[in-house]
DNA sequence: AAGAGGCCCTGATAGC
DNA sequence: TGCTATCAGGGCCTCT
C-alpha cells in the first residue's frame, strides 16, 4: 500500500501521540514478517524513551535516546492502530487504511505506552519491524536509496545523468529506489500521465523536455497527495476528516475502462502490465 | 552488471 | 451458495 505520502500522514498522526513518550512494553505475537523479528527487540525497545519520529522513502523510523533506531516498513497491508483503555478505540490517520476499526486477525505486534498503546497489522505480512543499533547503522542502511522525489536534489539536471544510460523502460525506473524513492506502483501511474509519456518508453529515449516534466509532476503529484492526506483505497466511505482523499483524484489508476480526463481526449483508460505490475494510462494523452 | 520476473502472504472480488 | 482463479499499494532474490 502505503507510499510516501501515506507514510508521511502516519508519520504526523505518530509523531503527535508518542514523540517524547516512553515504551513501557512491547509484545510481539507474531514474529513472521516480512523479514523475521529479531529475538531480543522486545528487551531492546523497553523503557526507550522516544526522541523522534521521522519518515525516509516508505519508511517509519522512530529514534531513541540511547541511539537506536525502529525501523518500520508497512508492506503492502500493514497498518498502526492506536488504541486507548484497554479496549477503546480511537479514530485516527494512524489506522490509516481501516477506518478507524482495529481489525479481529492479524494483530501482530503491539507497542504499549502508558495509557495507550500502537498496534501494527498486517494481513500479508509484508511488512518488517527491525532495530538498528546506533548512528552508522541507520547512514548505511538508508544509503542505498536515491533522493525523494521532494527532494530539492531531485531536479531535472539529476534526473537526465541517470536516465540517458538506462535501459528499462520509464514505469520500471520510477519504481526503482535506488534512484527515486517513495514512488510506488500508484503515483508511477499517475506521473506519467501527467507527464503524458508511456510508461513503456525506454528511459534513455526521453528527450530534455519530457524529463523536466517528471522531475515536475513528480514533486507535483506526491505534494498534492500529502496534501490530500494520501489515498486510501478500502473502506474509504467510513473515513471521515483528516482521512486521505486523494484516491478521488486518480486521473488513471485503478480507472480502467473510463474516459480520460484529459479535456477534449474521447480516449478511454487502459490496463497494461509492466514487470507484472498493473500500469494505467491512456493511448491517446500518453503516445510518445 | 543491469534488468526482468518470481515469490513471500492473506483477503476481496469476479466468474462459473 | 460455493468453488476456483486472479489480483492487490512492496521489495528482496535469482536467473539471464
Amino acid at each position: 500500500m502505503p507510499e510516501l505520502p501515506e507514510v508521511e500522514i502516519v508519520k504526523q498522526s505518530l509523531e503527535k501521540r508518542v514523540k517524547f513518550k516512553k515504551i513501557e512494553k512491547v509484545l510481539i505475537k507474531n514474529r513472521n514478517l516480512r523479514f523475521k523479528i529479531q529475538n531480543n527487540m522486545e528487551n531492546l525497545l523497553k523503557n526507550q524513551k522516544i526522541i523522534n519520529i521521522f519518515r525516509k522513502s516508505k519508511y517509519l523510523i522512530i529514534q531513541f535516546l540511547n541511539n537506536q533506531y525502529l525501523i518500520i516498513h508497512l508492506g503492502m497491508s500493514g497498518t498502526l492502530h492506536l488504541v486507548k483503555n484497554n479496549k477503546k478505540i480511537r479514530r485516527t490517520n494512524l489506522s490509516f487504511y481501516k477506518s478507524g476499526i482495529l481489525p479481529e486477525k492479524h494483530n501482530h505486534i503491539e507497542i504499549i505506552f502508558s495509557g495507550f498503546k500502537i498496534i501494527y497489522n498486517d494481513p500479508r505480512r509484508f511488512g518488517f519491524f527491525i532495530i538498528l543499533s546506533n548512528k552508522k547503522d541507520f547512514i548505511r542502511y538508508f544509503n542505498k536509496f536515491g533522493p525523494e522525489p521532494i527532494d530539492k536534489s531531485f531536479t531535472k539536471a539529476y534526473l537526465s545523468k541517470i536516465l540517458k544510460s538506462k535501459n528499462t523502460c520509464v514505469k520500471s525506473f520510477l519504481l526503482n529506489q535506488k534512484f527515486v524513492s517513495g514512488i510506488g506502483n500508484i503515483y508511477a501511474n499517475e506521473i506519467l500521465f501527467y507527464s503524458k509519456i508511456n510508461p513503456r518508453k525506454l528511459c534513455k529515449y526521453l528527450s530534455g523536455t519530457e524529463v523536466g516534466k517528471i522531475a515536475k509532476y513528480s514533486k507535483v503529484v506526491l505534494n498534492k497527495a500529502i496534501k490530500k492526506g494520501g489515498s486510501s483505497i478500502k473502506n474509504f466511505k467510513n473515513i471521515k476528516g483528516k482521512d486521505g482523499s486523494f484516491q478521488n483524484e486518480f486521473k488513471v489508476y485503478n480507472r480502467e475502462n473510463k474516459p480520460c480526463l484529459t479535456f477534449n481526449c474521447k480516449e478511454n483508460i487502459k490496463k497494461i502490465t509492466i514487470s507484472n505490475r498493473s500500469t494505467f494510462l491512456c493511448f491517446s494523452c500518453q503516445k510518445k
